[in-house]
DNA sequence: AAGCTGTATCGAAGTTCATCTATGCAGCGT
DNA sequence: ACGCTGCATAGATGAACTTCGATACAGCTT
């Protein structure tokens, strides 16, 4: 339960350290901004549907070239689109031959429902 | 730049609806704008913290006394923080007496958390 | 080699956002 | 009633974001 593609970016660093915090301990200004970039990617519609097409396609890899006609935005805004949530560490891409494949990297998006679950903690419980 | 008085926010649509989708079908227009807004509101480094301070104090109430002096900020910009969240639906306030407290509204939590938890899908035994 | 197709990058334009200061409002104490 | 304190709102400003068209790059195909 550690070892992962880390791809493009670092910040997967908050997201996969030792145990969730943000609803058990205060967050740190650091882990803070990074976690921050992961939400931030989820805070566009666009991207959200991206992610979801992507999530749960047949197969678990997507074609661009499947993604971009299902929205009325340009090709190079879906392009850019991607690689921001690319950068989030929550899809990854490869190239083969002409085309483009992107897929979910879902351990990304288990530490972030793990982030936002809480624990019944017992401390809580007894005062 | 009109309609910004959505009460506490109407957007937990997306979120409370029947089953989470994003990872499970593919969103539509409607509910990705709805969830965006959410994420959105936890895309931003002092909102996180804050959303954090408040889901971990003692006692699950924090008085806006004690969030403000932890951030290098002025106090209208901790309260404009802070109004995003509740319109985002994750947290709650009430003013007693000269206080304002802030809760958080775990529920909110608890469905981003779902909707971001894969079911363990039959085809992924497979790969 | 040359041309074609799919995707990424660049630079610009308009919009949204984070933050500030100034100000308003609510409740408490004297 | 008056002033003080805590919090929210208003308006302004600079930074960041979304989007575009133009263009560059990668890999086929002929």
């Amino acid at each position: 339960m550690s070892n992962q593609e880390v791809g493009v970016t670092d910040l997967q660093g908050a997201v996969t350290d030792c145990c969730p915090r943000l609803l058990k301990e205060p967050l740190e200004d650091g882990e803070a901004v990074e976690l921050a970039r992961v939400f931030k990617a989820l805070g566009d519609p666009v991207r959200l549907r991206l992610l979801s097409m992507i999530a749960t396609c047949d197969g678990d890899e997507v074609c661009v070239c499947d993604l971009t006609p299902a929205f009325d935005l340009s090709q190079p805004t879906i392009s850019h689109h991607l690689k921001l949530l690319r950068e989030a560490g929550l899809i990854s891409s490869v190239r083969r031959g002409t085309w483009v494949y992107y897929r979910l990297i879902p351990e990304t998006t288990d530490r972030l429902a793990a982030i936002l679950t809480r624990s019944l903690k017992p401390e809580e419980a007894g005062s």
